[in-house]
RNA sequence: CGGGCAGUAGCGCAGUCUGGCUAGCGCACCAGCUUUGGGAGCUGGGGGUCGUGGGUUCGAAUCCCACCUGCCCGACCA
């Protein structure tokens, strides 16, 4: 390919609004263009790049047994209310659809389990059919919230999306164990690091899910890790070994003090002088449903947080967040601030962390603006809490199997392998006729890879002042060679020669053939970030070029004739 | 959806507070001459519904109202 061919503008300021590096320099050097918001337009380099990314997915992939498909990105109504998620993600606002000529509603695609299970339980009909995986690489819909950081959180996007379907829960481990080994081969050869962690399945539901996280400083997600054990979690999902509860000692008789306008925690501390680990906080959560939202009250340490992703599991609702001060008023009869297990109105569920499990004598709100009480046992002065894991582990905390100690680093999550089990084919209907006879619903499997995405956090992991230093597997070009002087003869046989060369052995080469000034040309070329830049200038009479690598800048002249070896080791 | 901010040439911005003449600057683009190994110089040139609609006014980029779009901070996900 011939720069000069090619539409590319390279910036010379950043562009205004990006703020991380993959979306500042993906943006500057002309690779993407935004069209709306998270919506952006591939250029012929960026196209290259997906591309090679894309490849790299098919080739492991298809390595594990899996064969590509392609789904269509127009989805019915219907099948979306078989597996009883259209509601769901019209009321999280995550899809976009709309009503068609005869008035048929229909939704860009945001994810395909729907389709694939449609279209493979209509094919599969018996156990000796099984297993099968089918994957495709594809542009996914999602109105998301915000868009934000050019490709890394888009409103199109590409994706692999794979599926598999087994005859059982150990055939289902089997593909699951199989995807996770192409992932690792996938991103490795992609040139990134990254880590495999434990996670929550959220939206899409299932048992069991994994993230593939590439580590970057700007990274959405937060996650913890022990060296020592190799445990990786999401926060979201992490579990972490803590010092115990102090003893509160034999119940005492319940006391309730006045603590006018003492609200949070520190004040607590300061008013009793207690200790925070001996107090429950008690925090009025909203729980959404299908069809209402449900008051939970949760009581946690007074030193400890949290985990919101964690509580909406356990309370298997659509969302959680915490209530307004209208509800926590009704919830609990009292200013916020001062609620507690005591008083609670009405039915609230109520749930406490494990930390608190035959913990005595607490400090707590007691459901009364302006009070505290002393010496509450659950059980005895409040209903018994349904004691769940509800709290946030933190960096510094032990590893769960007690080997070593937690260390908190961000990632992107580029890729999600999930045990869907049989959700998706017991609500759709997804049997097949198993040894017994009988028909048995699909154990499935879903994978995803999001393909602009790691582009992009490769960007994120591998840039300098300069601009993009693209790992060699992925960069669109592995070679450029540059004509610095358009005007002398020399220089462009010798360019060409080079250029036809390279191409000729199967290197993937492009020609820097562009007008313009030396200096001009070494900063866009920087900027672009081909691993392995060839120069042919000033010397190139002598058949001398200037052969250098984007990351290390090492910089050698040599000879024409050297320059396929170069390139080769 | 809530809170904050912003829309002026392809990109980055000034001008708006305090209304006024032909709406400016840098980059990019076009032409010519010079230059030619780290974003070159000079000269000339093209490019604008000042987000949209309404209002106030003799006069609106500037003041008022509404809407649209985008960005940033919070709940989602590949």
């Amino acid at each position: 390919m011939r720069l000069s061919t090619i539409p590319l503008a390279t910036l010379r300021e950043d562009p205004a609004d990006a703020e991380v590096p993959s979306h500042r320099l993906l943006a500057r050097a002309g690779y993407i263009q935004k069209i709306a918001a998270g919506i952006y337009v591939y250029s012929p380099l960026m196209w290259r790049t997906l591309r090679k990314v894309s490849n790299i997915v098919r080739e492991e992939l298809e390595r594990e047994g899996a064969h590509e498909i392609l789904m269509p990105i127009l989805q019915p109504k219907e099948i979306w209310e078989q597996s009883g998620r259209w509601a769901r993600y019209l009321a999280e606002g995550l899809m976009f659809h709309m009503v068609d000529k005869r008035g048929s509603e229909v939704c860009l695609g945001p994810t395909h389990e729907e389709v694939v299970t449609t279209y493979i339980k209509r094919i599969i009909k018996s156990y000796k059919q099984l297993p099968i995986n089918v994957y495709q690489i594809q542009d996914k819909f999602r109105d998301e919230i915000r868009p934000r950081f050019g490709l890394m959180r888009g409103r199109e996007f590409l994706m692999k999306d794979a599926y598999s379907f087994d005859i059982d829960e150990a055939g289902l481990d089997a593909s699951y164990r199989a995807m996770d080994r192409a992932y690792r081969r996938i991103f490795e050869r992609c040139g990134l690091a990254f880590r495999a962690v434990e996670a929550d399945s959220g939206a899409i539901g299932g048992s069991g899910s994994q993230e593939f996280m590439v580590l970057a400083e700007t990274g959405e997600d937060a996650i913890l890790y022990c060296e020592e054990s190799g445990y990786a979690a999401n926060v979201e999902k992490a579990t972490s070994i803590i010092t115990a509860t102090p003893d509160g000692g034999a119940p005492k008789e319940l006391e309730k003090h006045e603590t006018p306008g003492i609200k949070t925690v520190d004040q607590l501390v300061q008013f009793f002088g207690m200790e925070a680990a001996r107090m429950a906080k008690t925090v009025i959560y909203n729980a959404t449903y299908a069809d209402r939202v449900e008051p939970i009250a949760v009581m946690m340490r007074g030193d400890l947080e949290i985990n919101e992703v964690k509580l909406c599991g356990i309370v298997d609702a659509l969302a959680v967040g915490l209530a307004d001060e209208e509800t926590v008023k009704r919830v609990t009869g009292a200013d916020v601030g001062f609620a507690g297990p005591i008083g609670l109105q009405g039915n609230v569920r109520l749930i406490a962390d494990l930390t608190l499990e035959g913990a005595t004598n607490l400090l707590t709100g007691c459901c009364e603006t302006g009070y505290h009480c002393l010496n509450v046992n659950p059980g005895r002065d409040c209903p018994k809490p349904d004691y769940r894991d509800v709290r946030l582990a933190r960096a510094g905390e032990r590893s769960p199997d007690d080997k070593g100690a937690l260390v908190e680093t961000r990632g992107i999550e580029v890729g999600h392998i999930f045990k869907l089990g049989t959700k998706y084919s017991s609500a759709m209907d997804a049997t097949f006729i198993a040894e017994d006879g009988k028909p048995t619903p699909f154990v499935m499997g879903c994978y995803g890879i999001g393909v602009s995405r790691t582009a992009a956090s490769a960007v994120e992991q591998n840039h300098d002042d300069s601009g993009i230093v693209w790992p060699r597997p992925i960069a669109p070009f592995e070679v450029v060679v540059a004509i610095l002087d358009a005007k002398r003869s020399e220089q462009v046989e010798l360019g060409e020669k080079l250029y036809t060369e390279l191409v000729a052995a199967g290197i993937d080469t492009c020609l820097d053939d562009r007008k313009m000034s030396p200096g001009a040309k070494f900063k866009d070329l920087d900027l672009l970030g081909f691993p392995l830049r060839v120069v042919v200038g000033r010397r190139a009479g002598e058949w001398m070029v200037e052969f250098s690598h984007r990351a290390t800048g090492d910089k050698a002249d040599i000879l024409a004739a050297e320059v396929l070896d170069r390139v080769r080791t």
